[in-house]
DNA sequence: CGCTGTGTTGACAGGTCTCAATATAAGTGG
DNA sequence: CCACTTATATTGAGACCTGTCAACACAGCG
């Protein structure tokens, strides 16, 4: 496979060698960028949506009282920054947590893959729309469960992403998140992150070790956190055909 | 202005005749649907899309503990269901919670908005990640805000939202939820959104009528609510020239 | 006129936060 | 390589916010 991100777009079309070789073409060199760097400030103006070729990023808030919201947790092969297309001043700041190297593809090229490869365009679309029950679910956890199972979700979330993109084990994960990015995640203090970590282990849900985390049992987990199961679909028929009956006639 | 609820799309391109007319024929004619029926259920296949023309309706998912969660709030002139697009059933329930009329789009129409019409499909594509960030702002008050602050964000949301599609009074909104949809919606008790709900009252925040609330200070309650002011792109350059500079080379 | 949906109020329990101290690991500069 | 600083994780005690349970008021509606 290439070292290109389509693979995250391919979950939804089959790209034919064109549109391939057109995104190929309009995205930008990989560029490296290190820990803790800003890929890109809150408020500043959009010109760029990011391609996260490898490592993690997240995108955060700061807000008045000194607190901050992690929005997102960024993973290899993610799309970054797309929702800022609605504005016209980045809403939120985008930070590498591992180093990372990313491919950014400007809104005009953007503009061009509308036009020129509507395929690829509705795949962007429908991964705007996993990404919206991705907060939908994360929004269902948030409101009515405890710090616990918020925990759980959080880490089955990630590990269920990764599994998608990465040809990992089945039973561990890599972990970049501290427990203040959890916290800021999660909406709950970093001591409390603490303490649910510890009762997540010690309850025998998970196992910590360095930058990584170990699941016995996932399914028990899963049935713990309560987090739905969501069936994606694949090359629905809709976008698949797009601009294929039009031709022909 | 037409009854189509093409001012949701117009509010990022100005849509030429011929777009307007390919929507037109594509979508279907408007339905009534009464209060609190069901426009779709968790579970169901999808093979459409929906236009919410008139009244107020809601998307949530039922939780196996009986517990309810409503992850959008939907008001005159929004898109229902895009979402599942990314998957292969229903994720929520969409109902209405006041008599409501809606006009429906199969996904192959969509398809073929994407193919024929790319600079609406565009529209669509800012209209979702539009709601992302809806849906982000919300995290970020659930996470951390207190039950008071949650609801003059949320009131204050559904007031902005309403004051987009149509022309109302500057200081007060209709407003269609009872308070147990807005415990379903916050992630509290009925009992505690009663509570607050008098208590924003007593802080002279809001004045609450029959199926109303007034603002004696909406900039008051902003700056309580600490809610982000978002400021929407409108016709962006990359969306607007789509196709353009194609056809002419 | 009774019923169901909706809103209000009170007392108590429980989860999470705050504040504070400490331990451990990870960098950094000499 | 060591000393120092910083980042990260852990633990405890008490306060506060919100949930639970229960009872009741009120309205709309058949």
């Amino acid at each position: 496979m290439d070292r290109v991100p389509l693979h995250r777009l391919a979950e939804f079309i089959d790209p034919t060698a064109e549109e391939a070789a057109l995104f190929e073409n309009l995205r930008g060199y990989p560029r490296s960028i290190p820990r803790r760097a800003a890929i890109r400030q809150q408020g500043d103006p959009v010109d760029q949506i990011y391609f996260l070729l490898d490592g993690w990023a997240i995108s955060f808030v700061d807000l008045p009282d000194g607190q901050r919201r992690i929005v997102k947790v960024h993973l290899p092969g993610g799309v970054m920054g797309a929702p800022r297309l609605a504005l016209n001043q980045a809403a939120e700041t985008l930070m590498a947590i591992t180093p990372v190297t990313i491919s950014s593809l400007s809104v005009h090229g953007f503009g061009t893959i509308f036009s020129e490869a509507p395929r690829l365009a509705a795949a962007l679309f429908i991964i705007a729309q996993q990404e919206r029950l991705n907060l939908k679910d994360r929004i269902t956890s948030l409101g009515r469960q405890s710090a616990l199972q918020r925990l759980a979700a959080l880490l089955l979330h990630v590990y269920d992403r990764l599994q998608l993109t990465s040809d990992v084990d089945q039973d561990k994960m890599d972990w970049h998140l501290t427990q203040q990015h959890v916290a800021d995640s999660l909406g709950l203090t970093s001591v409390h992150v603490s303490r649910i970590f510890r009762q997540l282990e010690s309850q025998g849900f998970i196992v910590r070790r360095k930058h990584g985390i170990a699941f016995p049992d996932v399914e028990a987990l899963r049935r713990f956190a309560g987090a739905p199961e969501r069936e994606w679909v694949r090359c629905p028929a809709w976008a698949a055909n797009i601009g294929r009956g039009k031709r022909a006639a």
